[in-house]
DNA sequence: AGCATTGTCGATCACCGATAACTTATCACC
DNA sequence: GGTGATAAGTTATCGGTGATCGACAATGCT
């Protein structure tokens, strides 16, 4: 009686969702977002253009979706990379690298939560929560993987090994380093970058060598 | 009773030019580059919207003109920064933080020159040059500046104070550092980052210690 | 004066994201 | 089986966007 028993009328109903994300990711990772229209997503999905609208409140939310999905997957990786994890230098960089991986494989995903344009809509925002627009729920996937660099960082601070007292400030900006590297070769891959394995390995050893002992 | 300028033949054409870009920037760091619409810049600049066309072949060329005037505003001062320098790791540190300041300074410059999604044009590029669309001046001026990077560590590199036996390979991961931060705290800056003096204070010694000996 | 050039504008195009109003298909219930 | 509620999809449309075109005014030159 309270439950809801799925409809599906015509299309497959809930599946119907499942098809548009398809579609988007597909188009996003050929065209890149913002070259994308939600026609020519609802034309590859099979429905009309509004027909989106029952699914997702805007276009960026479809990009919001794909990209907590992408970065529950950066989570488990991790996640992966920290079992029978000792803190050396080595597994340090081994996550680090796993970190850099993620974001040169899901370049839309990456794009969405790290470094897509934000409306700032200064003093005459009127939307009902300013903060938890697009960036809103990609930014809070990308909080969960932050804090898991927090939590590596916070094993050798304990240990006194990073050079810096402060564990949060050494997370943050070892963060940033990671962070400019993928969002970089995303951004600007035609630039003449060296090989890329020997860039990965360099960048990884700096960082390591700039925040460890 | 709407009483729009029923003409406007004064402008001298170059001074035209300087009043669009004007009006654009004062535009683009209010709201941001693609919030900010042909027909609002042209309203500040008091002509008619598509008398933008007449200077400008596309809205971004508009952007792509204010970033590189920004950059060389960079390039001069990481040229002072250098007057009388001597490879001291504090004169490397100094000139690490006048990149940082000035993209914290030029978000929007910084953003069209380094953040900003291209149009990847697979195999369908309908452009007569690809690689110099949006990106392609502001990018080239992006690298005189990156040369002035790979000037400082070749110093470095020459007396073998360098980690790496590369110096373009160090010089790209320096700058990749460097980007990280200036980048994050462009697109992010809702995080909850620490004090931003002590954030980029830490982030320049990291990665002076990831680099030099 | 006459004329070409230049600069500007109103009108317009194709497209965009998003919404409204309407139609259709499916369900729960009697 | 009939019936109303409602979810799902459609067509039509809105306001806004970047960019283009043809007409026309202002200017400079001969």
């Amino acid at each position: 009686m309270k439950i809801r028993s799925p409809r599906k009328p015509k299309g497959q109903g809930a599946e119907r969702r499942e098809e548009i994300l398809d579609a988007a990711q597909s188009l996003f990772a050929q065209k890149g977002v913002h070259a994308v229209s939600t026609r020519q997503i609802a034309e590859i999905a099979g429905i009309s253009q509004p027909a989106l609208y029952a699914y997702f409140a805007t276009k960026d939310d479809i990009a919001a979706e794909l990209c907590v999905r992408a970065f529950a997957i950066l989570g488990q990786r991790m996640a992966e990379a920290r079992v029978d994890y000792t803190p050396t230098p080595k597994n340090f960089e081994r996550c680090l690298r796993v970190y850099i991986d993620f974001g040169l494989d899901h370049p839309d995903a990456y794009r969405v939560a790290f470094m897509l344009e934000k409306s700032v809509d200064g003093p005459l925002s009127k939307e009902k929560n300013g903060l938890e627009k697009t960036g809103g729920k990609p930014m809070a996937a990308g909080k969960a993987v932050f804090a898991v660099f927090v939590e590596m960082v916070a094993e050798f601070h304990a240990r006194g090994e990073t050079v810096s007292n402060d564990a949060m400030a050494a997370s943050q900006v070892l963060w940033a380093g990671l962070h400019g590297l993928v969002a970089l070769l995303i951004a600007r891959p035609e630039f003449p970058w060296i090989d890329r394995e020997q860039l990965i390995a360099t960048h990884v050893a700096m960082l390591t060598r700039g925040a460890l002992k």
